[in-house]
DNA sequence: ATTTTAATTCTACATTTGTAGAGTAACATA
DNA sequence: TATGTTACTCTACAAATGTAGAATTAAAAT
């Protein structure tokens, strides 16, 4: 299962903060903040889909998720692959390198990334 | 205004032919193949949003897309982007190359790309 | 102990999305 | 021209989503 728009904010704040209660989280929203008990339910249904779990403070929640970012970026990442590009990164890579508008020195700040990457593979 | 899941599916039939009736799109469909009335809500809908139009051939319309599939996905990446990398591509592609599961082969594949990129960039 | 405050749950409701039946219009053909 | 065929529109409806009021509970403050 997946996040809906709005709990997918929601969590991108849980993320950042790593833990955090529900007060806390409304104050990441710009103006107009939601109503408390928006948010408490977008909490209820993200902790229903196994996203977020929470610790007993007392009266309160100090909630912490159980999806690390990076592995539902990927998810989400290999859906789009999967659907647009015919499920092959390499594919996918070449359309991000032409047609997304990356400045030159994005694009080399990037390939040292990759070259990284291929050398700590290489090695181990 | 974007695209929904199954309105996104059906799109990617329509970028697939370029050109296409109503009938070639339902037989891109596996089975349990959606009904035609669900197929032409859809197409309607996706006109309303501007994403496709039709040229009328007697009594039938060959429907064609009026976004292109690499803006489209451009927008979704941007989306993507400035929500999980604050706004940077470069942030991104670091992640993208150490988290997403390429091989060396692909990531190899990568590099030539975005070299080729630079190249082309520079040169004109 | 009583009042105040804050978090959580229950319930609700409008909007969007996925899906399709029934009816209608137009075309093809006997 | 009557009849079947196909595509489209209108309408409908269930499920998912975004949003929040009312009631409840529990902690904190006095």
């Amino acid at each position: 299962m997946s996040l809906t728009k709005a709990e997918e904010q929601l969590m991108e704040y849980i993320w950042q903060k790593e833990k955090v209660f529900m007060k806390e989280l409304i104050e990441c929203f710009p103006d107009p903040k939601p109503a408390t008990t928006t948010v408490a339910t977008l909490l209820k249904r993200m902790q229903d889909k196994g996203f977020v779990a929470y610790t007993l403070y007392g009266n309160s929640r100090e909630y912490y998720p159980l999806v690390e970012k990076k592995d539902y970026f990927s998810k989400q990442m290999s859906g789009m692959i999967k659907n647009f590009f015919n499920d092959s990164v390499a594919q996918f890579g070449s359309f991000f390198a032409r047609d997304t508008s990356m400045s030159t020195q994005e694009l080399e700040e990037l390939r040292n990334i990759i070259d990284e990457e291929i050398k700590r593979k290489q090695n181990g």
